[in-house]
DNA sequence: ATCTAAATTTGACTTATGTCAATTGCAAAT
DNA sequence: ATTTGCAATTGACATAAGTCAAATTTAGAT
């Protein structure tokens, strides 16, 4: 099986030192189902990626209402940007949905990476246009597509999450109701 | 009457002399109603701010729909963040909705910037990541409010809009139909 | 293993927004 | 000033998704 960081970073042009030492600031980090990454109003204390299982990133919207804003699968970068970067408190909290292993790099030395190895903020300024890319194309899809197509796509883009996270949190992440998402999964699994 | 840019920049942390150099990297450029700063397919040719009166930028749907995905007003940053950053098609067009005067920085001049003034790449991300903050504002806006709640906050952040952008424009801005916003307009007065 | 609370499912009905088609208004080009 | 065509409005009806409440299933805690 191949590593995961190695995939995450194979497309940042670094050479075999730099790998080795992005590598190095990593460390491996458990939590267990229901426990937090970030809470609300905390300030990001580094930069994760997922190494197994399954987190979500959620808000309390204007009716007070949990929605989630992203699930992360292995592989996924889990950072809440602003808090990150600015070192301000979050706008949303970053739960885990079952057990689950990170690799973390603290902030002071993600900072340390940014300043010394210019390849590292190069990758993060591309991580970050591909992530305003994304939104766009979600925002695209929400006004244009029907909530059963979106699902439908999240299934092919997640398997992971359609299988493994609650009905209600999918829903809240599609945009719909638990009631309506969980028609549309009896409705879909008619048709065939 | 303040200058533009110095509002733009001002959060910057810039010193005088940095100020005066990012400045005279602008320079001033019209564009006619209806014309395009970029095309689908075009590669950014460089960074605008608005000096005066309004753009849009759009998408053409799964649908084969015209979506405007974004509007842009005096003093905002006029660009397509992956053409821009990676050299790469542009997934939308950005057009003149009037005659329109915007400050330019070539994407040579750009870079060089970019690489010569440390501030300069900070305000960079900085600016990515209060872009990235709005984008999923937006998105939680698209789920949890109505589309009158949602004309009416255009309304408070972008008056200009509001009053001179196209009907159809700000309808699928808005993710509704053109007759939609026809008849939200039309009640809305009616309440009042 | 049992109990309890939460999550999901389902039914009946409502509401926001879409669709289609006809009409009117308006602005650019001649 | 007149024409022409796109933009906006309106009516009648259709549909996706929401609401509320009850029934059932599931997962966690004891």
């Amino acid at each position: 099986m191949t590593d995961i960081l190695t995939l995450v970073y194979q497309n940042g042009g670094f050479n075999e030192q730099e790998m080795a030492e992005i590598k190095n600031a990593h460390h491996e980090l458990r939590f267990k189902k229901g426990e937090n990454v970030l809470l609300f109003s905390g300030i990001s204390d580094g930069y994760y990626i997922v190494k197994e299982s399954i987190l979500r990133s959620y808000v309390i919207d204007f009716n007070h209402e949990e929605m989630t804003t992203e699930f992360y699968c292995q592989g996924d970068v889990v950072i809440e940007v602003v808090s990150l970067f600015q070192q301000k408190p979050s706008e949303s909290c970053i739960q885990a949905l079952s057990e689950v292993v990170l690799y973390k790099i603290p902030f002071p030395v993600f900072q340390q990476l940014f300043l010394t190895l210019r390849g590292f903020s190069d990758w993060g300024r591309n991580w970050m246009t591909e992530e305003l890319f994304k939104l766009k194309q979600r925002h695209i899809h929400m006004i244009t597509q029907t909530a059963a197509e979106r699902y439908l796509k999240l299934g092919e883009e997640k398997p992971d999450i359609i299988q493994k996270a609650p009905l209600k949190h999918i829903a809240s992440h599609l945009g719909i109701k638990n009631t309506s998402l969980s028609r549309l999964r009896r409705d879909s699994i008619k048709k065939r």
